[in-house]
DNA sequence: ATCAATTTTTAGATTTGTCTAAATTTTTAT
DNA sequence: ATAAAAATTTAGACAAATCTAAAAATTGAT
């Protein structure tokens, strides 16, 4: 009777464990602990081990007693599928519907679970097959193609090195709202004007204005380099 | 610890329930049975008669055992807020990304669920506040003001009388499609030529060309007079 | 008005996803 | 190498939403 299991959909819950295995990096080949699960997203670890072997059954992820989980192929899929469902949910709100970029998230968990695929699909036409989602994180294609963009914190470059701001680490509402609050938004330029040694801030430069920013905050932006 | 119920959310069945309650007519001032909502919903009247105590609980419904479930004001608000989200998604799908008619309803149902006052909005807003989904249906505002149009069934329409087609009372997919595949769509006009005493069936004229259609197809399409 | 048919409810079970508390395994520090 | 700490699993429970089977109430036909 087992081999009909994996015709029926995923549940939603079934669907946001395979989400957090992916972020917490579970497609590579190390594996991801029970305890990184529950944390991430805010369960017990019992909960975790449970769902474990129900994935596991499903052929979504690989699980071993006291060892972790790893997504096989047909997980890292389903996790591609979910991120790009996400991703564009969250461009469509920003550009279609005049959503903030620290509105989206919330409503895009709840999005990316409805399922029909010429829904998602007719969203990607719409929106002319965007790359990259509001917070500058690439769109996995259709299939499951994903372009990791050639970035790096800002906190790593150089002193007065000069890139171009592509996207956030932290996509926390507050982050957020303090970079529109002081003008930083993706595509403009930034240059490095000064480090402080003694905290790590910096000076930068950026759309003319000259401005100071904690570690913290250079430590979660990502700039493309000026070639 | 009872009050802070109502503060909750409501779960995916309970805003079924809501619905389908609705649609039977518990809006009115005589309550819906138990077993047309079991028949409704394709579930087992006891499952009915558990989730009526709940709703009752939560204000939304009044239950009185062995009689059957109404609509508090409460209840009836939540049905046109749901009404609402799944016509106004019906009619983005149509005119956003060419969904054939007969394809929203799956969709829909899906999307209803969605939970964000902005996101609905913000459709509506995108729609140009739309009064009637693909189907004819009318299309509950913001505050649940809902309006009901003046028009009637095509089979009660006196012979060579005219009116414009609006609405359809069935619109499973099938009806639809065979609606598509004759050419009969909302906005045309319908003159009813000849009627047939035996089975009931009209001789229509609709854009231009003459066509018989039995009675069970004249029973599901509204019509508005010409006045 | 009574009894049979129908409708509805209750009681008890099941599944999914979660939890707590206890037991077990693995890791780490000495 | 071993004991303490940390991580993980198991066992048993619970709430939500459903089901089946049996009991109870209502309805309807004579």
């Amino acid at each position: 009777m087992y081999f009909w299991r994996n015709l029926y959909p995923l549940t939603r819950s079934e669907e946001n464990y395979i989400k957090a295995i992916f972020h917490l990096g579970g497609n590579a080949s190390t594996s991801v602990a029970t305890n990184a699960i529950a944390e991430e997203m805010d369960t017990k670890p019992s909960s975790v081990t449970d769902m474990a072997k129900k994935l596991a059954d499903k052929g979504l992820v690989n699980y071993v007693r006291y060892q972790g989980v790893l997504l096989t192929e047909k997980g890292i899929k389903t996790a591609l599928g979910i991120i790009r469902k996400h991703r564009l949910w969250e461009v469509f709100l920003v550009k279609k519907l005049d959503f903030s970029w620290d509105e989206v998230h919330e409503v895009a968990e709840q999005l990316e679970h409805i399922k029909s695929e010429k829904l998602i699909d007719k969203i990607d036409e719409l929106l002319e097959f965007p790359k990259y989602d509001p917070h500058g994180d690439p769109i996995p294609t259709k299939n499951g193609e994903f372009q990791e963009r050639d970035k790096q914190l800002l906190s790593e470059m150089p002193l007065s090195s000069t890139g171009i701001c592509v996207g956030v680490k932290d996509s926390s509402s507050s982050f957020l709202k303090f970079l529109d609050k002081n003008q930083i938004a993706l595509g403009e330029t930034i240059q490095i004007l000064d480090k402080e040694d003694f905290d790590d801030s910096l000076l930068i430069k950026i759309a003319e204005r000259e401005f100071h920013i904690s570690h913290q905050i250079a430590a979660n932006l990502f700039v493309k380099k000026n070639s």
